[in-house]
DNA sequence: CGCCTTGGTAGACACTGTCTACCAAGGCGT
DNA sequence: ACGCCTTGGTAGACAGTGTCTACCAAGGCG
């Protein structure tokens, strides 16, 4: 309504206030980090009622849920509009350089989507599909590759490429390269590029060999 | 004092106020999960007031990190305790395996580990420390394996290894093997065997090549 | 004896999420 | 034109939280 006729302090810029919300809630996540994140200081900001935000999420945690959903989308937008290669191989290089440079570039958004604990995933159903189309596109890549003749084998590939490329950007998101002796930027880069190098050579010549079991671990 | 002389509620097993509520505190963590850890809870199930615990932690970030703590000692203690394997091969197969097993069966200490977000972490001092031992104990494994001519190719092996198993183990511990396909406990272990065993490869007989890079996503 | 330190207590404060009750304005069937 | 429902805003109240402050009791020790 206020959206129409009246716009009132919290939408003057026409986006209206659910939107103002989500826009304002990455706001301090960026500024105060997710644990200062409170729908009272969202309505603060936006001059509007503590409760107004209430109208647009049912509680604090559909809104986060919504934050991460917006990073989903602009993360597969940003995969998706790589330039597309001949080579299936190349393709799949591709991708792991974009997954490692949006988390270069947007680390708030990477941490996010992947490092957020959130309970009750599965309560939110957009999110948990969001969450699995990167691997898609990964999928995809190798089967352009290897043809679709073993598709157990596949999939464990595609399991290694997205293992190693989500760990390293696990890593270098968190800053742990320097605490393990690479700090240099440019050996910084050129560790990334090695271990990109590594899982395209394990796609294009996988040659398993078998290891031993260890025990387990007591338990608590 | 209590804690000699006259032993009250929360002692009882004789463990002192202290070591109470950092046990109590993980109970906590793993029945409600980690938001909903507060001191006061803790207090009030060691029947003490809501006031004791600060006595021992300055605040909650601190019995966090000190939870966190343990929990980097209990997973140091797993992986040094694995069996020594005659071939620097066989003991990397078998520090992977560890890392693997114990994210399996601790998996509520892996993610308090590797997936709480921890603000201003370098003011716990130990805590960084611990973090990678973890990883000083492969790139040992790796040295003795391929020995010490190229100290950057060894680091950047290392960074591969650890890449894999700690994006692999967050990928299992947080349950997305499903959403991709291996749904199976069998297919799910070949799968993990399968990642474990491209890694040995890639670290016995590297081959690197190279690949373009794509261009950035635009700033937020 | 008196004093300091240690580890316990209770009270108060500001903050949070969330429930409930209100209210104003537009859409709309009659 | 009327009355009613829905939408999106408001304020108040409540319990729960971290944390500050002020107290207190008991042991160590000069």
């Amino acid at each position: 309504m206020s959206e129409l006729s009246n716009p009132t302090r919290a939408d003057r810029s026409g986006l209206g206030v659910r939107e103002a919300c989500i826009q304002e809630a990455l706001n301090i996540i960026a500024t105060d980090g997710i644990e200062n994140l409170s729908l009272r200081e969202v309505a603060r900001r936006l001059s509007i009622s503590h409760q107004a935000p209430y109208k647009h999420f049912p509680n604090r945690e559909d809104l986060l849920a919504e934050v991460i959903g917006r990073a989903f989308d602009d993360f597969a937008t940003f995969l998706h509009s790589r330039p597309v290669a001949e080579h299936p191989q190349q393709d799949l290089g591709e991708i792991g350089q974009r997954y490692l440079t949006y988390a270069r570039v947007k680390p708030l958004q990477y941490r996010l989507m992947f490092e957020t604990p959130f309970p009750n995933l599965h309560r939110h159903a957009g999110l948990e599909q969001k969450a699995t189309a990167a691997f898609g596109l990964l999928h995809d890549a190798i089967r352009r590759l290897r043809g679709n003749d073993n598709p157990e084998a596949n999939r464990e590939l595609a399991l290694f490429a997205w293992s190693t490329v989500h760990g390293l950007a696990s890593i270098t998101t968190n800053g742990a390269l320097p605490a393990v002796g690479i700090s240099a930027p440019d050996a910084q880069s050129r560790a990334v590029e090695h271990v990109l190098a590594m899982i395209c050579n394990g796609i294009v010549a996988p040659s398993p060999f078998t290891i031993s079991k260890p025990n387990e671990p007591t338990k608590p």
